[in-house]
DNA sequence: AACCAGCGTTCTGATATATGGAACACCGCG
DNA sequence: CGCGGTGTTCCATATATCAGAACGCTGGTT
């Protein structure tokens, strides 16, 4: 698998720096930025402007257009799991008043695929789109403990010598735990004082994704954490119905 | 301006194919569909998987891919329209029961850039980042009358033969009335049923967009257009004002 | 005012690269 | 088993891409 279509990947490298960087660049800009000749990144951002992926100022400077757009939600709109959670979500979220969003693994990647934000001026506003690490969140330790193979490489891929190496044996007493109770918790190792909780949600015995709950650790702390976990577990079970036709 | 990257186009055009059509695509099929030989789409597939544009299944059948939809949400982050406008959809919206939405021209064209939808069982439920025709609906009329060049000449794009071909004096009255009253209404020209108010959003005294609601005719038949146009208008001028930092 | 430095864009020949037909391995079906 | 289909790989040919220089322009400095 060699055979790759290079003027393709540099483009969709031009299209990925304008994403990353907020403000609008220039050709020459990023020709250095990406080592790249003016000429053929010129070239590259007329083909790409063509088709509307990205735009361009009278002056010449060129940001994300928005045929991406139409694109991007093309593939939440293919998501059956979002068709499912997409209610659940909102129903818990105002029931709960804190932020409820799904996270699947694709391309290899724990990746928040929807969400619906709590009302609290301090919470839990996550990127849909982005992705999350494997091993110090929620849904990364229900992969681990429900379907560690789906996750390939990528779980040491991200593996950092662990700052603070937990014992193999401890690792998998929690996993254990995490498959016995039927959810996942992270409290505070990613991101400080953010506490997670997160529910499996299968479709034909598999793995599939995982409905989360996430908020200040101060507020679970004045929580029943058992009765929020049980809501978390019920909506995922709900999730889970609807996406095999079991529910309206 | 005849220098392009034809590569990146074949490949654009593949994206644009499989979001277009809804099941996943194999390579000899979107050879055909495209005219293109089997080895060539397979190869543009090969860059575009590589940077998580596309995804495939075991069986080697393709679909766009996630990374798609973290670019196409950047896009929105960046519209500083979109994050001006948010916050107001999201109370008239709840204090309405009524889908808004902002729309502006992106790219030559009428696009829905975000919107918060009613509570009703029947209600308009527009797609954002889809595009919206000029000379059949409220926006279209808005730009017509406020920033006529702005369209350039997407505006005989889309003017088909006009099955019923409105005098050009009475358009223009119209438009004038859109001028002065500060609203344009569309009541079921585009879309039977479908009544749309729209006021426009001025920026340093352009037009940058404009903000809508939309309801099935029936219903605003019930209320007083008047009070509802009201409420549009005032919303445009909060999203106006917070655009110019005058409003938290 | 003239200048310089930077920009985005265009042009060019040398060459690296995409092309597409043919061959491959595999699968489901009759 | 053979057939028609798939996705994938190979390779010589020709083409589209590359890189650098030149163009016209704008904005700031001398």
């Amino acid at each position: 698998m060699e055979h790759r279509a290079a003027t393709v990947e540099k483009a969709i490298d031009v299209l990925f720096h304008l994403h990353d960087r907020p403000e609008p660049w220039g050709v020459s800009d990023l020709g250095r930025a990406l080592d790249l000749p003016k000429s053929s990144v010129h070239r590259l951002l007329v083909s790409l402007r063509r088709r509307g992926l990205v735009e361009s100022d009278e002056r010449g400077r060129y940001r994300p257009g928005i045929a991406l757009l139409a694109l991007g939600l093309g593939v939440l709109d293919r998501e059956p799991l979002v068709a499912a959670a997409r209610p659940v979500l909102e129903s818990e979220a105002a029931e709960l008043a804190e932020t409820f969003f799904v996270v699947a693994l694709r391309a290899g990647k724990l990746t928040v695929l929807d969400k619906v934000e709590g009302t609290g001026f301090l919470r839990a506003a996550p990127r849909v789109g982005s992705t999350v690490p494997v091993h110090v969140t929620a849904v990364g330790k229900l992969y681990l403990a429900h379907a560690p193979s789906a996750l390939g490489s990528a779980a040491e891929v991200d593996a950092e010598p662990a700052a603070e190496a937990v014992a193999d044996g401890e690792r998998e007493r929690e996993l254990a735990l995490t498959r016995k109770r039927g959810y996942a918790e992270n409290l505070g190792e990613w991101i400080d004082g953010l506490a997670v909780l997160a529910a499996p949600v299968f479709a034909h015995g598999k793995l599939v994704g995982a409905i989360t709950t996430a908020m200040p650790m101060t507020r679970l702390a004045h929580m029943e954490k058992k009765s929020v976990a049980d809501r978390v577990m019920a909506a995922a079970a709900r999730v889970c119905a609807r996406m095999e036709g079991r529910e309206l």
